[in-house]
DNA sequence: TAAAAATACTCCATAGGTATTTTAT
DNA sequence: ATAAAATACCTATGGAGTATTTTTA
């Protein structure tokens, strides 16, 4: 029992005829007779009444044709799923994101799956680098966006896509500091600090610049993982904050001097020698034109 | 895509191993990665990610391994479907019956088949000769069982499992004429008389042996499509009931003389050339034990 | 008698087997 | 080094075609 020969049942059962079902299943006339005669031994019973012109289903035929729809009809449907699913349409996408890349890609990526996808899942997941990790080689997830600086290189991860980010000190335009042409280490000092949770190379590198007093644990005044939140208070306050600038257009860089130059280095992670879920390549088209660091 | 081809890869998904499931499916293991990867083309993409021992569903491969696991489930089921089908123990009858084979037999087909056969469903109808047969011309019923001589001959039909019942005028225990050794048929005429409607060749020998006055039209007095009302009624009373010996084994006959001699031909009545439901050979083989006159 | 289905035969695609190589642990 | 998957090659079953016969309306 094919199912080719389920649909040859079907479209005999609807015309009653072989010659014209043939036509329509683009088959010679003996072919079908032959296909249906087979499954009729395999199932051990005459599905058809041949009277002359007219063919006819006998009650066993009628009962097994109305079984065989249903079955025709799974398999088109389970072809149709399998071409939405390369094409993105349905399908599911698990993302972890660190909070950089969360506070440039969350908004993009839900608003581009809920207009070009509306069929497919989208799942967004936050959390610390080890335990999103984690649940990639759980299967948990399907991909990561992270600052792959916090990241351990390990043979079983695969990083592209990656987007260089400038980080620097910013504050909002009314702030005391914003007009200066050149504002020193100490300057900054007098205002609070926020920053997101620092990694330890960028740890290094603003000790290696400012000295002891800026670690991170010393100079960082309000630590938050999310950035969106760290912006608002930037923009009410006189705290200064230490972030990527592409994702606060609308607050202002300071000219640090010595320049801090620490840049943010967002990757795609995924497991190696795994074939990813088609809807990543959105994921990665996106990363191109929104990480960009309108210089 | 082939039926063979899902279970395939169903197996490999559940094991993992393409030569332990190879082993499980009675192929070799060459002939399974064929199978999967001429699959995999068909798809247009990786259902597998193949990596080294342990191999592993793609998420693409995962989603279509959910529908495949529906797919091959419903056609075993199916296939068991065709097996119950040939066995009677699903399915439909649904079977026509005259007057006097439904008194004959209404009751034991209904016990046999909630005995035998619970799965399936049973469906009698009763009706005049010329209503069932044109049921059974549109499909209406698979099956007839009718006294054949109120049934005008047809090519397209087919009838068999002919059973003589002997008709006769009976009447209660108490009955006046039941200790007499010899009645007449003036006798009889004294009392009630209840029939179905009778055959014109019934009408015919009932008028050859006793005169004009016993056309049924004047002769019966009751007359009633069921049996059984009309046998409750000759209980309770001094009615004469013309009607088949063995469908009422608590009367006594009457030794009418001269006898009457007067049969009934109970046949099965189907479409010629038409495949009949399994379930008809279970009423055929009733008919056998049920309608017997005992002598 | 004409249209439709069955039969007879031939051919080829493909599913499966065996032998061997490649790969990964 | 070993077990597993892929590859190469061969075979045979069965599905499809053409030509023809049989059937029935």
């Amino acid at each position: 029992m094919t199912l080719v020969q389920l649909k040859h049942l079907i479209e005999l059962a609807n015309s009653g005829s072989f010659s014209r079902s043939a036509l329509k299943l683009h088959l010679t006339q003996p072919a079908l007779s032959r296909s249906i005669k087979t499954l009729e031994g395999e199932l051990g019973q005459a599905l058809f009444d041949r009277i002359g012109r007219k063919n006819e289903l006998t009650p066993f035929g009628l009962h097994i044709v109305q079984r065989a729809r249903v079955l025709v009809d799974e398999a088109n449907e389970l072809r149709q799923t399998s071409l939405q699913l390369q094409k993105g349409e349905i399908g599911q996408l698990r993302i972890g994101m660190g909070s950089g890349p969360g506070a440039m890609l969350m908004t993009p990526l839900l608003m581009l799956m809920a207009q070009e996808h509306p069929q497919a899942h989208i799942d967004i997941s936050r959390g610390s680098t080890t335990l999103l990790v984690q649940a990639l080689r759980d299967r948990l997830l399907d991909a990561l966006v992270l600052d792959i600086r916090s990241l351990q290189p390990a043979t079983d991860l695969k990083v592209e896509a990656l987007q260089e980010m400038v980080g620097t000190f910013m504050c909002r335009k009314q702030h005391p500091l914003a007009k200066k042409r050149s504002v020193t280490f100490e300057m900054l000092q007098a205002y609070p600090i926020a920053s997101t949770p620092l990694s330890d190379e960028v740890a290094r590198l603003l000790m290696e610049r400012f000295g002891a007093g800026a670690h991170p644990d010393v100079l960082v005044n309000l630590r938050c993982e999310e950035i969106s939140s760290l912006l608002e208070v930037a923009r009410h306050s006189n705290t200064v904050v230490l972030t990527i600038r592409a994702a606060a257009p609308d607050l202002v860089e300071l000219p640090l001097s010595p320049a801090l130059n620490v840049n943010a280095r967002f990757g795609l992670v995924t497991i190696a020698a795994r074939t990813e879920v088609s809807l990543l390549s959105k994921v990665r088209a996106l990363m191109g034109r929104v990480l960009k660091d309108t210089q």
